[in-house]
DNA sequence: GTCTATAGTGCGATAGAC
DNA sequence: GTCTATCGCACTATAGAC
C-alpha cells in the first residue's frame, strides 16, 4: 500500500473548485483547501505555485489539440485553413459531456479578477504556442503572431457561446461560425 | 500652504517605476516605494489598490481614444473602417516622444509574469470598452466583440513592432500595416 | 516542516479645506 | 459642522526561504 493517497493534486483541484463554488475566492484559504483534501498546507504550495494556479492544470493538453491540430494540416494549407485547423483541433477538447462543468469552473473565474488575470496570461501563453506552430509551418512574422492571437479571439468567443445558458450546439459548429464572422469583420478596410 | 504636497499620486507611479528599473519589482516593496515618494504605505494602498497597479495609470485615457476614433468615423463605415479608426484613434496616444517611456515600461512589465497579466487584464477591458463602441454603432455580436478583440490585436503586435530596438517608424504606420496583414491571415478559409 | 517577510485590509485619529 | 487625504497600528494570509 502507498504511503500517501494517490491522486493528491486532482483532490486539491477538485476541492479548490468545491470550496471556491461554495464560498467564493476570497473566502477560501489555501490551508482550507489543503485540509478539505487531506493535506498539508505545505503541500498544496508543493503542488501549485499560488492559490490562483490551482484552477489552471489542463492548459498543456489544450496547447497540444490547438497545435496538433495545426501540424495534420495538408501541405497547401492557407494560413486561413491552418488557423480553422487549429481550431477543431481544440474542439476536440470540449465534448458536450465536458459543457456543466466548464459553465461551473468558469463562473468561478468571472467573478474574481484575480482568477481572470491567470486565465488571461495561460491563454496569451497558448496564442504564442500556437503562433509557434504556424511559424512551424512556414508562416513569417507578423502574420504568424496574428493568426495565432486570432485562433484564441474565436475561441474566446465560441467558448462564451457554447457555455451560455441554454446553448445546446457543439463547439465546433459554433466556432465555425465565429470564424466565419471574424472573416467579415477584420477583411481588408476602405474597398 | 497644503498640508501635503499635491500629485501624491504621479509621485508614486514615478517612485515605483523607477525602482522597479533599478531593483526590478519583487525586490522592491510598497513601503520602499512609498518612502521615496514621501508618503507611508497605508497611503500607498489608498491610491493603488495594490502593488501592480501603480503602472497601469493612464489605461481609460487610451480607452477613449480608442473610442473616439470609432465615434468620429462617418456614418457609413463599414466594420472594417471602423477598426482602422479606432487604430488611428489609438495611434495619438503614442507619439514618437513617448517611444523611450514606452520601452522602459514595458522592459518591467515583460520581466514579471504578474504584472504581464494584470496588463492583459487591462487590455482585455479595453477589448470590451471597444467592443462596446463598436455596438454602439449598430455592429451585432459576435461581430462586436471579435472586432474589439481584433483591434487590441493589431494594437499589440504593431505596438510591440513600435517599441522594437532600432524602429523609427510612427505607431500609425505600423498599424496600417499590420491591420493589412490581419486582413490577410484572418480571410475566410478555403477558397 | 518551521519560520518569516510582505501584501493587503480594517479601523480610529488627525488636520487642513470648504 | 462636513469632507477628504493622511497617518499609525493591529491583523491575516500568502508565499518563499531556511
Amino acid at each position: 500500500m502507498a504511503r500517501w493517497e494517490p491522486g493528491t493534486r486532482e483532490r486539491l483541484q477538485a476541492a479548490a473548485l468545491e470550496l471556491f463554488v461554495s464560498q467564493g475566492f476570497d473566502e477560501t484559504t489555501a490551508s482550507g483547501i489543503a485540509a478539505a483534501a487531506g493535506v498539508t498546507e505545505r503541500t498544496f504550495f508543493r503542488h501549485f505555485t499560488d492559490k490562483r494556479e490551482v484552477l489552471f492544470g489542463g492548459q498543456h493538453v489544450l496547447a497540444e489539440r490547438f497545435t496538433a491540430g495545426v501540424d495534420a494540416a495538408p501541405e497547401d494549407a492557407s494560413p486561413a485553413d491552418l488557423v480553422s485547423a487549429a481550431l477543431r483541433g481544440a474542439g476536440e477538447f470540449f465534448p458536450d459531456d465536458r459543457r456543466a462543468w466548464s459553465r461551473r469552473r468558469q463562473a468561478v473565474i468571472d467573478a474574481h479578477p484575480a482568477l481572470q488575470e491567470r486565465e488571461l496570461l495561460k491563454l496569451a501563453g497558448l496564442a504564442r504556442d500556437v503562433a509557434a506552430a504556424f511559424a512551424d509551418r512556414g508562416v513569417p512574422e507578423p502574420a504568424a503572431s496574428l493568426a495565432g492571437q486570432s485562433c484564441l479571439t474565436v475561441f474566446g468567443v465560441a467558448f462564451g457561446l457554447w457555455i451560455a445558458e441554454g446553448e445546446t450546439r457543439p463547439f465546433a459548429e459554433l466556432a465555425s461560425l465565429v470564424h466565419g464572422e471574424l472573416a467579415r469583420v477584420a477583411s481588408a478596410p476602405g474597398r
